[in-house]
DNA sequence: GCCTTCTTGAACTCATGAGTTCAAATTAGC
DNA sequence: GCTAATTTGAACTCATGAGTTCAAGAAGGC
């Protein structure tokens, strides 16, 4: 029994009882959606990919829509905390401006279009009509908070003469349209790779412009 | 009979026989498939909304993928169309610059949070990788030659004297995410109205900032 | 060791939706 | 008008997937 399923699981032989099913489960799922999308997602699959009976999901999280409500909860408070450790690396000094900027959009950049992030924007847009409450959830708490830390740290710059930014908080939304405003387009919407070099330049690019608007 | 079907259907009690049925379908099958998405639109509702039968549609288009592939070719090129003309407003002068580019930043964004303009844009991330042909046949054909006619309109700008673009291409995708680039995320791709004075601030502030970054 | 609680597998029910079939009705071409 | 092609409605088939049920099995607490 134990080795029918792990054949069709790809999960290590799991240990039975109460252990950290919830958390195996929420993860899966978080893969399975980002996969397939809402409709195409099988609960089955799910429950195949966590090394889980189906019943277990619906005795922990009730249902597919529940599921999927928890499921994009846990996968932005990973996505907020990452994005938030990338601003905390922005330059706070003048020095060598250029280069730091183009650092902290890197971090930035890779937050977005790792599977997880991209995931997680694809699925917020996909269903915002089906689940509106997720999707404002996740921009209130996530975005609001991300352009408002960004902000912050342009004003500083601005503060220290470095930068000319009036408004920090227009001047954060600039700057991560100029980063990543055509990772979407350039991406598919994260269904394709992009070569590093191509990143690169767009990233270049981006903070060559920001700097050219900004700059002092 | 005619009176059972005009109820189930909005549309007009339909001519029978081999009329338009074709282009009454695919116009059907583009705003079932915008406002439910590919695997939630069910080929029933779209024969509704077009005022037909279910064989007919298998008889024109043989299937739900066809019928998809059909139907986003023919919105796509509705939508370049309207692009194409919105970018041909584009000023060629320098005379009141800030204001020339206000407008066609203004028709530009009018395209694109137009409810086909976000259906296309919505359907093709949701299903680029179920139909990646789909995806590249409109990001190419039409992405590249948007991009192609902002970048000829901007080098004049430029070649004036009026602009400093070096890179007509880069100031273009530049000029493109500085007005469209927050767009997504404030109407949640397309499921909410936004205010006109939010749109036209966002507009402002785009325009605004490109002129700071290439302008004379 | 024992009892409670959770997990499991497997076989259900039930709804939905894609695609087909076909005879009857309708229309277009002539 | 007459004929051939098309459209229609309605009743199918068939696959898929959500959610449930239940008896048997496996931890964990004591």
């Amino acid at each position: 029994m134990s080795a029918a399923r792990a054949a069709a699981a790809p999960a290590p032989p799991t240990a039975r009882g109460r252990i950290d099913k919830r958390q195996a489960i929420l993860s899966a799922a978080i893969e399975v959606f980002a996969r397939d999308g809402y409709e195409r997602a099988g609960v089955e699959a799910i429950a195949a990919e966590a090394g889980v009976a189906k019943p277990t999901i619906y005795n922990h999280l009730g249902g597919k829509e529940n599921l999927y409500r928890a499921a994009m909860a846990e996968a932005a408070a990973r996505s907020k905390t990452k994005v938030l450790a990338a601003v905390d690396g922005f330059p706070t000094t003048g020095e060598d401006l250029r280069a730091g900027l183009r650092t902290v959009a890197r971090s930035l950049v890779d937050c977005h279009i790792s599977p997880q992030g991209w995931a997680l924007s694809r699925l917020l847009y996909t269903e915002a009509a089906r689940f509106p409450e997720v999707y404002d959830e996740v921009q209130t708490e996530g975005g609001r908070q991300i352009n408002e830390a960004l902000a912050g740290r342009l004003a500083r710059l601005g503060n220290a003469g470095v930068l000319r930014v009036p408004d920090p908080v227009l001047a954060a939304r600039h700057f991560m349209a100029l980063i990543t405003g055509e990772l979407a387009a350039r991406t598919a919407m994260g269904t394709r790779e992009l070569p590093e070099e191509e990143l690169a330049g767009i990233i270049a690019d981006g903070v060559e412009t920001f700097l050219a608007a900004f700059g002092t």
